[in-house]
DNA sequence: TGACTAAATTATGAATTCAAAATTACGTTG
DNA sequence: CAACGTAATTTTGAATTCATAATTTAGTCA
């Protein structure tokens, strides 16, 4: 009926969803650092908005585990510990081996050529060394393969558990090997889903999961101990 | 220091949350039903309290996939659709799996034995053909599986997905066929569990999500063509 | 009667207000 | 001057208020 009219159905989203967007990006871009209160007042003038859709989406955030709500005491952006990587990686883990198997199902020739595409500019991203890039385009890769899964579930979680993964900067200990190491854990990626072989893209995906959260651990671990010191 | 004084620490949950529980509970009882609106107001009066806490509660469930907020319409309660199982099945089964393989890690003598008491009752129930006591204690099963696992985040996980399939009682087509082969893999997983066999309890949870998928997805196609008839 | 329009009503989204709790500032005393 | 206790201030949680959008009702005309 309206199907030329409907050019695009502009669908203003409600306030606090604009702001869960918002804060999200303020946690994992490190504005808002982990172990830091949530400034509810600077933030409302910030964003000009009053405190109520602040706060329900801070509830969101909160139930997300990215802010931890102190009763009487206000909001406060979650640290990231080393026993919750260990607890959240795994289960990132098993949603991606799941989303790799799933997208070898459904993905399109279309799609694989564009992942080849991300995965090429990746690699220059790694030569270069030029590290924003790279995790960048990693995401975007891990993305777009959970996006060819076809399941919004899965990818709804994923990226739940992802974020709270990402709250800072810090979190991937980068070696030279290490970084060596993931490159060559995303040639097999690329090769197995080229391939459709969803069994063994799972697999890697699964082992490039392990490897990270080690990695992860063993920079927290660092850290920790130079805090000690101090 | 104050070991005996802190008998225990009334953590005086914050309204939004309490409201959280108890709609999830009316969600899930079907007493708010599935693509029913949320009154709002009569929430509010029911409950005794403002409709700043509520509303709160209900972007929470919103971003739990509870309920749909659609702007300026109000809350629904979302349905349980085909494809919606489709999606959740596999992520839950993935995710359940997963439990299984820690559970068997970590889990203590005691606690199996307390899911083997679970594991009669639940035998005793299905024997008197007692659905509701069969459903509830096999929850109980999955949810002590899930705390030997010893993960917060996947258990949490675990639970959100679980709810949105719980959204309504006739979810499980409970034929006789059906139900006593839920019992033999119950079997299995008993097995398996006390074995401490982490791969094959895992295998069988995975299989147990799928059969309960298929289950589903059955029932609700008999409920479409028997709505189509009308 | 049935379709359309306009007014009245109601519900929603978000700002404001208010009471209670927590924090800070300040003064007192040992 | 340090430790404690009290008053002032700020922050938080939740109720209330208010503007706007949606729905319902009433009324008009074909």
């Amino acid at each position: 009926m309206n199907q030329e009219l409907a050019i695009q159905t502009i669908q203003r989203k409600s306030l606090h969803l604009e702001l869960v967007e918002c804060l999200q990006r303020l946690i994992i871009g490190g504005d808002l650092a982990p172990g830091s209160k949530v400034p509810e007042k600077e933030l409302c003038a910030q964003f000009g908005v009053s405190r109520t859709p602040l706060r329900e989406a801070l509830k969101v955030l909160a139930s997300d585990g990215l802010i931890k709500l102190e009763p009487n005491r206000g909001a406060w952006v979650t640290l990231v510990t080393v026993s919750e990587v260990e607890e959240v990686f795994p289960v990132l883990g098993a949603l991606e081996a799941l989303s790799g198997e799933l997208a070898c199902k459904s993905i399109s020739d279309d799609e694989i050529t564009g992942v080849r595409a991300l995965h090429e500019q990746m690699l220059h991203a790694y030569e270069s060394r030029d590290l924003d890039s790279y995790f960048s385009i990693n995401q975007k890769i891990h993305r777009a393969i959970l996006l060819a899964a076809r399941n919004d579930t899965l990818a709804t979680s994923c990226q739940a558990l992802s974020l709270r993964m990402q709250r800072a900067r810090y979190l991937a200990n980068m070696t030279e090997g290490r970084w060596h190491y993931a490159v060559q854990e995303h040639e097999k990626i690329m090769e197995y889903l080229a391939d459709r072989n969803g069994k063994m893209l799972a697999e890697t995906l699964l082992a490039h999961m392990d490897a990270k959260r080690l990695s992860v651990v063993q920079w927290l671990e660092t850290q920790d101990r130079t805090a000690d010191h101090t």
